[in-house]
DNA sequence: AGCGTACTTGTACAATGTAAGGCTGTCAAG
DNA sequence: CTTGACAGCCTTACATTGTACAAGTACGCT
């Protein structure tokens, strides 16, 4: 099987680092990370594995350019996003930018581990943090606050926050908690009110994990802000 | 090689899961989580790759075993601190356990990306967010906002905040970083300033990464705590 | 036609997790 | 003491993965 011609069209379309990687982004979001090794994206392709390595130096490689094609897609979201104009709207700013990653990952479920196993940078990250440093000046942030921001929203600012214990996305082995809790409950009291009072369900499908609803993310996303904003107004 | 005795006290020591999980929090100490491999981990223990199957069920319930282990030296770390009596001193309370839970992360650098990967809960892990509930009960907040909090604090809750783009720990790749920035630099105009603006060295080891030191760590647990507090306090 | 460059493949290997079944020592029951 | 059963450990073997290495193939240029 060799791929010089496409089958369809008969014509020769070479291998190219973009097509890659979009196949790479496709294979992972059916499938997950898992699904998504050098021969399996190869074959996806309908090229044998080692052909992949004349454009990717090595997974690594490959998982560093898909990460940034997930930022890039957060880019092309928010791209119709109105800049923030001053101190007023800084936050709501930040807030829609925010939530509109938040989106993307929900397209991509396995994003955040590709992600945060990341240990260089890229030039889509550089470009989507440097909005938000604009934000911050707009909204009369020192660079100093702005880097503390920053790093406090931390994955919060992609979009997700990856918490523990989020049973595996597909699988449905919640089941193991659940015994765990009924186990534990008797004999640490304040649980069993615990699992009684916070008991919800999340009929949406706009969860990332354990909890992590749509609600969650919103309620750490607006105390993470509101406190940023207080420190700002305090100089 | 049979593990029958142990060389040195000729006495018959028998592979038990706890010394399994010790020997693989040792491996790890020191080789990182890339060196723990079965192999590896029954070669520390004296013994065949396939034998730790009888104590473990698969690999994954032997990071599961870990994972627990580390949770538990945070509890026998924050044995000694004093319980929350009130409102006045519950932000107290879970700092210097969050602070607590810290300490063992800086022991063990690779204890996030496991915590993080586990999908189920633990005994121990129960335990601890059981302790952050009388917490916040003990401030007067409600079973909601403690629910809330909790997610909120997410990973910092356990000392630690699993950032993005980390230069793996042992390594010192930040070069790749310091390239990208100074390359996009040019075209980013604000980047320039900020990154001269908050150059900040970090001659300690408190770091967990990439800008996560001690400062930065504190400074988004009390923008969370304080947040926190403030909503108690409206009730 | 011939040649060099850009791209692709075939083959092969090492590392890893783990299935399946065999060996051995210990200990209780006969 | 013998016998059997079982807990604990080992041997062998295999599938999956990433990837080194070298040889092959197509295509533009002269």
């Amino acid at each position: 099987m060799t791929a010089e011609t496409d089958p369809e069209t008969n014509i020769r379309r070479p291998l190219t680092k973009q097509r890659i990687l979009a196949a790479a982004v496709a294979l992972a979001d059916d499938g997950g990370l898992d699904a998504l090794t050098m021969r399996a994206l190869a074959d996806a392709l309908g090229v044998e594995a080692m052909s992949l390595y004349y454009h990717v130096a090595n997974k690594e490689a490959l998982l560093d350019g898909v990460a940034e094609v997930v930022v890039e897609e957060i880019l092309e979201n928010n791209a119709d996003l109105p800049p923030a104009t001053g101190p007023g709207d800084w936050k709501q700013a930040m807030r829609s930018r925010i939530q509109g990653a938040r989106q993307v990952m929900l397209r991509h479920k396995w994003a955040p581990w590709v992600l945060e196993s990341r240990t260089t940078m890229n030039g889509a990250v550089l470009l989507y943090f440097h909005g938000f440093l604009e934000i911050f000046r707009a909204g009369g942030m020192s660079y100093d606050l702005a880097h503390h921001a920053m790093h406090a929203l931390g994955s919060r600012a992609l979009g997700f926050s990856q918490e523990m214990f989020n049973p595996a996305p597909g699988t449905e082995d919640e089941g193991d908690d659940e015994e765990l809790f009924a186990e534990m409950a008797a004999e640490l009291p304040l649980f069993f009110e615990f699992m009684e009072a916070i008991a919800h369900d999340d009929p949406d499908d706009q969860t990332l994990g354990w909890c992590d609803d749509q609600t969650e993310f919103e309620f750490a996303l607006d105390l993470m802000l509101d406190g940023l904003d207080r420190l700002r107004q305090e100089g």
